[in-house]
RNA sequence: GUGGGUGUAGCUCAGUUGGUUAGAGUGUCGGAUUGUGGUUCCGAAGGUCGUGGGUUCGACCCCCAUUACCCACCCCA
């Protein structure tokens, strides 16, 4: 009934109070990605539908059930984004990107993808990726590099333990027939014994068979043939390159020949980074290389490799595994005015602090000194100015210490560099603290 | 699309075998002698008990339906 003002389903809300989170994620990403040499690319949120039918693969579930898709009013049919990588390409193609700029191309980006999809712990229907894409070379130092970026991002992040890298190659369309000839003559004779849902799959695809959760068909998909034995020559060996560079880059991984990616454009190798926390959707970033994506969307045949990695999942696991920062400091100052005067006095140092680079708050609500303080106590200021009469008359006020209570006299012609010299002290008795005090060459520089 | 669980104040939750003005903690706002926070004390605001039916003298409580959220399947980030 209240329909109003309740948010669509699978929508999140992200709070003043938790918005810190996103940013510290997102920065903590961006940063990486620009030491890796990633450039964002920025995409329309919709597409043509038949962008995505064609890149991701119009026998995917996400294509046949999972899209927001609608008529525009020219009667055009447009698809809210599913994922990042079909995107990515038309904008590489549709902007000339692969002649005219340096191959490899590197690219990243930060978006919200839409499915229509149930949700439940870590799976929305609108929800935020980061992902990246680097086209241009066929070779396993490419597809280690992209797996490197993630296995940067998780570290820097603090997800070292818990979250484990799994690897597998699903071959090339030249060796994938033998694979899928062989997996069906295995499971022929286990037909009576699979789900309903893997009969299906034995005909569309039988390398989802392996992927099943269903006790039954897990049971029989552990005796199948592994996909590796069918890999060609040139499949086998890009495979054995991915594997000794990652041991070269010191990145522990483990085979697991289930891995198997739900998108149609894969080729070579897949990984994913799974994490046992985050429900059942454990897995927190999933990428691979895709050969054949960029010819089978109308551009010249290129090679590519890439990942998405979900951001509603890396927090998840980073509050599971309480890795987060603390949270950021409130303002350094809360000017509380007294008096008609005092506040007065309140706004133009704010104004002028403000303005030289410090964060300050005032009160906007006429509210009593009391409730000034309280609410600078709320809020986590640093410090406290109570402005009067008194204070206006003589020029001179007081820094309270919210922390200490100690209190610092300052002029208030000079209210900038004593800020400055305030916040100083502070993070300097912070780092000395930190460091067990006594760091004498430092404190003695102030 | 298929199962299971849960809906009582902004949040976390009590609420006796159905009994009349529905509670606590926390949060918000205010006060505890003149202009100083965090602890403490006092007070206030805030709920058509998800919604619609039904049973009953009487329903937050029992029954049915509906809806929302959560968890799981499926799929994937």
């Amino acid at each position: 009934m209240a329909n109003l003002l309740t948010k669509p389903r699978g929508t999140l809300d992200t709070l003043p109070a938790d918005s810190w989170k996103w940013q510290y994620v997102e920065n903590t990403m961006r940063a990486v990605l620009a030491r890796f040499g990633f450039a964002e690319l920025r995409t329309p949120t919709f597409e043509a539908t038949e962008l995505f039918a064609r890149g991701v693969g119009d026998t995917t579930d996400i294509v046949n059930k999972e899209m927001y898709t609608f008529l525009d009013k020219g009667g055009r049919s447009m698809t809210l984004r599913p994922e990042g990588t079909a995107g990515a390409v038309r904008a590489v193609l549709e902007n000339g990107l692969l002649s005219s700029a340096p191959l490899p191309l590197k690219a990243y980006y930060i978006e919200s993808c839409f499915r229509y999809e149930k949700a439940q712990k870590g799976r929305y229907r609108e929800f935020h990726q980061m992902g990246i894409e680097c086209f241009g070379t066929h070779e396993a130092a490419a597809d280690v590099e992209v797996i490197s970026v993630a296995a940067a991002v998780l570290r820097e992040l603090g997800l070292v333990k818990g979250v484990e890298l799994r690897i597998n190659s699903i071959g090339c369309p030249k060796c994938r027939p033998a694979f899928h000839a062989a997996l069906r003559e295995y499971f022929s004779a286990h037909m009576d014994d699979l789900c309903g849902l893997c009969h299906g799959r034995f005909e569309k695809n039988p390398m989802r068979i392996l992927d099943c959760k269903e006790e039954k068909c897990h049971t029989i998909a552990a005796g199948a043939p592994i996909g590796l034995d069918y890999l060609c020559g040139d499949c086998r060996e890009h495979f054995e390159q991915v594997k000794a560079l990652l041991a070269g880059d010191g990145l522990a991984f483990t085979i697991d020949p289930h891995v198997v990616r739900g998108l149609d454009y894969y080729t070579n190798t897949v990984f994913e980074f799974v994490s046992a926390v985050v429900g059942t959707q454990g897995t927190i970033c999933g990428g691979g290389r895709y050969d054949g994506l960029v010819g089978m969307l109308g551009g010249p045949e290129t090679p590519g490799v890439g990942f998405g990695m979900g951001l509603e999942r890396t927090l998840l696991a980073l509050e599971e595994f309480n890795v987060l920062p603390a949270p950021p400091k409130g303002p350094a100052l809360y000017a509380v005015g007294a008096d008609e005067d005092g506040r007065r006095a309140a706004r133009q140092i704010t104004r002028q602090l403000r303005s030289a680079g410090f964060a300050v708050e005032q009160d906007l609500s006429a509210r009593s000194v009391k409730a000034q303080m309280k609410a600078a106590n709320r809020l986590g200021a640093q410090f406290t100015t109570v402005l009067g009469g008194a204070e206006v008359e003589s020029g001179k006020a007081v820094f309270k210490n919210m922390e200490t209570g100690a209190e610092v006299p300052y002029a208030l012609a000079d209210v900038e560099s004593a800020m400055g010299e305030a916040m100083f002290a502070l993070t300097a008795a912070a780092f000395d603290n930190y460091f067990g005090g006594g760091n004498a060459a430092l404190s003695e520089e102030g």
